[in-house]
DNA sequence: CAGGTTTCAGAATGTGTATTCTGTAACCCG
DNA sequence: CGGGTTACAGAATACACATTCTGAAACCTG
């Protein structure tokens, strides 16, 4: 199946991610992955040390399309940054539905990254994360929110929005109202950013929890 | 291993409950529950027309203990709304957490139901955005949040806590920071509960999404 | 000697059959 | 006749055994 020329890593990527979305995370095999490449299954780990790291290369690359969608957004430092924030999270939103609807057997691999805690998830989220502390720290600087650690902001808002992103609550995606509910929360999460802190009075806040 | 009297419902919810907490959702039947109550396993079949209701069943019961502790939050009416959002957020995560450690095999039986979009699951949504709600009202009634549909507001809460008690996130609960985190979005979405309609001028609310 | 091959041990997975479980029915009994 | 029993069919599960897969090693070759 090989045209020509030595085996690299991004052709053995290639063809792993075709072979992953035919057979799906659970029944793929390094050895399919050498069949689709014309090769024997041992050439394979002359590029990559194991199974798990092939994967994780696949998915990485998978990941930084949606990353690199994102920072489209995040750099257009056109609008302002309370809409820029909304559309950021409206995008992600999307793209991470169609990514679970259009490719759902990558979404499997994904999906099996984050449970393991791999490096790949974590430095996606990261990822994300930044270009979230990126739209705050330009809206702080022009007085469109309240200041702040932009990055502690950042992990706030990517929390508070979980059910719209992890790949665990997909099946809640396909809701009809998604949209609006990220809407409201969107409005939420703006309206405190933007909050100037209220009159120092006993508000109540402070670090006591539990029931008095 | 039944003391007297005919069998009755309850009878038969803890014992299930039992076998539950020592076989696991997976691994128990109805006959060990029948053996348990020292009867035959069609004897269950009399008050329960199947092994599905008969876990719904138990983890109603089990979950309507969490929702009874959480409703004395939402009664103390004696402290100021705000607060007590906090604590009620704060007392969920707790009261999952502990659910999720020292009673794994029902914490399990109860992410079947999620999973399953169960009535019993959706009804304990439901009762939980009906205490949100209720401490919302009370906030807005005198002044502490600004005047919105509560159980918008309820359910908007209820989703950007979505990682404090959804069970398929209970891997995350361990997390040292977690507390901090809940306290940061509390922080947050107070703000946002509390905040007055910004300036009426154009900063980008509206139902646009998608990237420009 | 980079980049490929074949071969192999032990782990993981599949397969096909025996057993157990669910849910129903027909049957007792106090 | 409510509340229990035993008996049973078909679905689900467990188990033992065969196959396949992973990853390493020793071995070719331009």
């Amino acid at each position: 199946m090989r045209t020509s020329g030595p085996l690299d890593a991004e052709t053995i990527l290639s063809a792993t991610e075709d072979v992953l979305r035919r057979h799906g995370p659970a029944k793929a095999t390094v050895v399919d992955v050498g069949k689709a490449l014309g090769v024997s299954h041992a050439a394979v780990y002359k590029h990559f040390p194991s199974k798990t790291a092939l994967r994780e290369a696949v998915s990485r690359r998978w990941l930084n399309r949606d990353r690199d969608g994102l920072a489209a957004i995040v750099g257009d430092t056109g609008i302002p940054a309370p809409q820029r924030l909304r559309s950021w999270l409206a995008a992600l939103l999307t793209s991470k539905r169609a990514k679970a609807h259009d490719d759902p057997e990558l979404f499997a691999a994904y999906k099996i990254l984050v449970t393991e805690d791999s490096s790949a998830a974590r430095d996606h989220v990261a990822d994300l994360l930044g270009q979230l502390a990126a739209i705050l720290a330009d809206g702080m600087a022009d007085g469109s929110f309240r200041s702040a650690d932009p990055a502690e902001s950042a992990r706030a808002v990517f929390t508070a929005t979980t059910r719209f992103h992890h790949p665990g609550l997909a099946g809640g995606w396909k809701d009809p109202g998604i949209e609006q509910e990220l809407d409201v929360i969107c409005t939420l999460l703006l309206d405190g950013l933007r909050a100037a802190p209220p009159r120092p009075a006993s508000t109540g806040r402070g670090g006591s929890h539990g029931h008095p």
